[in-house]
DNA sequence: CAAAAAATCGGGTAGGCACCGGATTTACCT
DNA sequence: AGGTAAATCCGGTGCCTACCCGATTTTTTG
């Protein structure tokens, strides 16, 4: 089955080096071209493309935008952004809005097309430095993520305490639940605030989001 | 100027697979073959491999601790991941320990070469369906961070009072800074409170962080 | 075993919090 | 012009908090 394609950028230059490079292909076939974010939505439900290659750079409509009305509009077309920037920026704007690939324009011209057979798949092709980016930040939040374990010297119970105080329950209902007085919560909160060097509750919160005791 | 690269798989069929594959492409040379973990880890300092082609079930030590050693030991050293396994846990797993490249393999033997190549340079190369699992993992981590947005029908008041309430401090210190009476913040969080639905400092604190009013 | 740490309980105090009541001024919208 | 909503201010009440003091029992550890 041939792959149905949609090319919107704004260079007809570019544009026709795309069709010279991709008319030899067999499984592809190019039913649509467009300079303007605006004409290619206007026809997608009349040319129901599997894939779009999508220029961010466009003079009515950002590319980014463009892919987001895309995915509104027709879910299963999948859209391959081909563009000169690489920058984290318009690449993670592009992954929010739904794309499906990230090529720069600098790349093999056989790099577009696995990344158009790739997208027309339902899966996703990256450039290797566009992946590099994504791990980079995936890496960032997991190590944010799990900064626990230190828990600077708070012992087993004071973590107990300190995951029901954050939870935000009261001295008292934290005694009942654990069994035991709320004057001795109230000692505990007094021994983790002195170890943490904090003064409030609402410290106290932030702390153990940061260490994953609770949920935001 | 060569690739320097070693294999770890415990499956000598498969090294003799790669070997033939490998040699005739002049940028890559084979400098050490190793069933085990421990042998590689050993070899490491003396063959300095640029890149390491690494499965995940080794019989001593899995290819995730041992992509860890790696780059506890030698930074500069890519690893990259060739396994039967396409699954979720592996995968993270794999970029956790450092991972440069994670090819199944059931992949084309050019994909292996790119992603040799690609790891080679400093970057990232990720089969389709990973690279469709990281940005997979990237959108839900996006869209659970920005909930944000809506505010509940909050004022631009009570939205300040609100950043300022769960950043920890007291109403007194809220109406120094905004310049007004202490009573009046009372009243403002009050008002914040019942909109919400919300009865402490607490889940405002929580609540200010899912919207992304304050860092925890 | 002895010393140290953890966990428990208690009393007391000053101040903050959560919530109630009512009230005024300003601004915007119809 | 009249109504609605926001923003401001005030007084009061009971509970909770944050922090001070001291103490006992159990567990861990050297």
């Amino acid at each position: 089955m041939t792959i149905r394609l949609m090319l919107v950028d704004d260079h007809e230059v570019v544009r026709s080096g795309l069709r010279m490079l991709l008319e030899g292909e067999p499984d592809v076939e190019i039913v649509g071209e467009f300079g303007l974010a605006k004409e290619a939505l206007d026809s997608l439900e009349r040319l129901k493309p599997d894939v779009i290659v999508m220029d961010i750079g466009l003079p009515d409509l950002s590319g980014i935008d463009a892919t987001s009305e895309v995915k509104r509009l027709s879910e299963g077309t999948a859209v391959v952004a081909l563009t000169i920037h690489e920058d984290e920026e318009y690449f993670f704007k592009m992954l929010d809005a739904g794309a499906s690939g990230y090529v720069p324009k600098r790349a093999a011209p056989e790099e577009l097309l696995t990344a158009i057979r790739t997208a027309a798949m339902g899966e996703v092709y990256l450039y290797p430095s566009m992946a590099k980016l994504l791990v980079k930040d995936y890496l960032t939040q997991e190590s944010q993520a799990n900064m626990g374990g230190g828990m600077d010297g708070l012992t087993d119970r004071e973590q107990e305490v300190l995951a029901h105080l954050a939870d935000g329950a009261t001295n008292l209902e934290i005694g009942e639940t654990l069994g035991i007085s709320p004057k001795t919560v109230a000692r505990h909160r007094e021994n983790i605030m002195r170890k943490l060097g904090m003064h409030s509750r609402t410290e106290l919160v932030k702390y153990a989001i940061r260490k994953g005791i609770i949920q935001a």
